[in-house]
DNA sequence: CCGATAAACTTAACATGTTAAGTATCTGGC
DNA sequence: GCCAGATACTTAACATGTTAAGTTTATCGG
């Protein structure tokens, strides 16, 4: 019989070594100390990245709020209104373009982002610890380098 | 008024230096590359984990399976009947301890594997050469020990 | 000005993520 | 042997991911 490295009688990678499984990994090991934590203010970790993105960069658009926190636009439509029906966000029209549909935090919103933020930040403080300050700042010029070098022109 | 960091009045690190929002980004940009090929075959990125586990370990039980792929037993559960309906693969009840279901792939999911993983492989390759080898170790070092460390006895 | 095209969402349908509750089986102490 | 607790999985309910189709508003060429 032909010479096999696996039972699927192909040499593949092993899983282990799959780029996007080790990221998944990486992210959920850490989501599971984050976790915890926004379940206890009653926020999704998709809530949490909306708050997050529209208390740094203030108002924008769906698009725009999609791209800044990997949502796609379809699902931001979905859950804004819930988060909106909280008093947490606002949503308008855009006078300009009346296509656009402007998302905002309200203060209410503010304040539970702040409360969030800051166990947040004591969490990632621990995380960045344990990984080593410079460790960590060679792993994110990697994974910024991936994002780049991936997206280069010529693939759209 | 008080002096303010930012529209939320308060310092915290930005969004795309949150270490889960890298490596979502980078993630997602690598799956642009190879959601469309796996598309072609018909398989979503879970039932391509699932394949792929059950090909490399051979067949395992829910659990470990959902540990390999990074998958909730809960949602295994729920997609496994359909690659069994389509052939892929097949389960069992275990003869020693009936409380475990033994999932492995089939004759048929074998030459599916081994097609998409070659294609597959060469996608890789592509992303490999554009971040380059030994980038694309250091990376895969870093997401090692942020999985060991924050992973790290005492947590649970 | 008008119709065709494009852009920015929204909605719908189905798969998966996530949590809690439920079911069947096994294990250990009595 | 028997029962309380643990284990492995399943089911259910709801939120989100993903794709395609639909709606409204802008823009562009004539």
């Amino acid at each position: 019989m032909t010479d096999r490295k696996s039972s699927s009688g192909l040499a593949m990678r092993p899983f282990a070594r799959s780029l996007p499984m080790q990221l998944m990994r990486a992210r959920e090991a850490l989501m599971q100390e984050f976790r915890p934590h926004l379940r206890k203010h009653g926020l999704s970790e998709q809530q949490w990245r909306v708050l997050r993105a529209l208390a740094e960069a203030g108002s924008m658009d769906i698009n725009a709020l999609g791209e800044m926190c990997q949502i796609h636009p379809a699902s931001l439509s979905r859950m804004l209104p819930n988060l909106e029906d909280e008093g947490r966000i606002e949503r308008r029209t855009s006078r300009d373009d009346q296509r656009y549909v402007i998302v905002s935090i309200t203060a209410k919103g503010k304040v539970l982002f702040r409360r969030v933020a800051k166990e947040s930040e004591q969490i990632y403080a621990s995380i960045e610890q344990r990984i080593g300050s410079r460790e960590l700042k060679t792993l994110y010029d990697l994974l910024d380098r991936t994002v780049r070098v991936v997206q280069a022109p010529g693939i759209r």
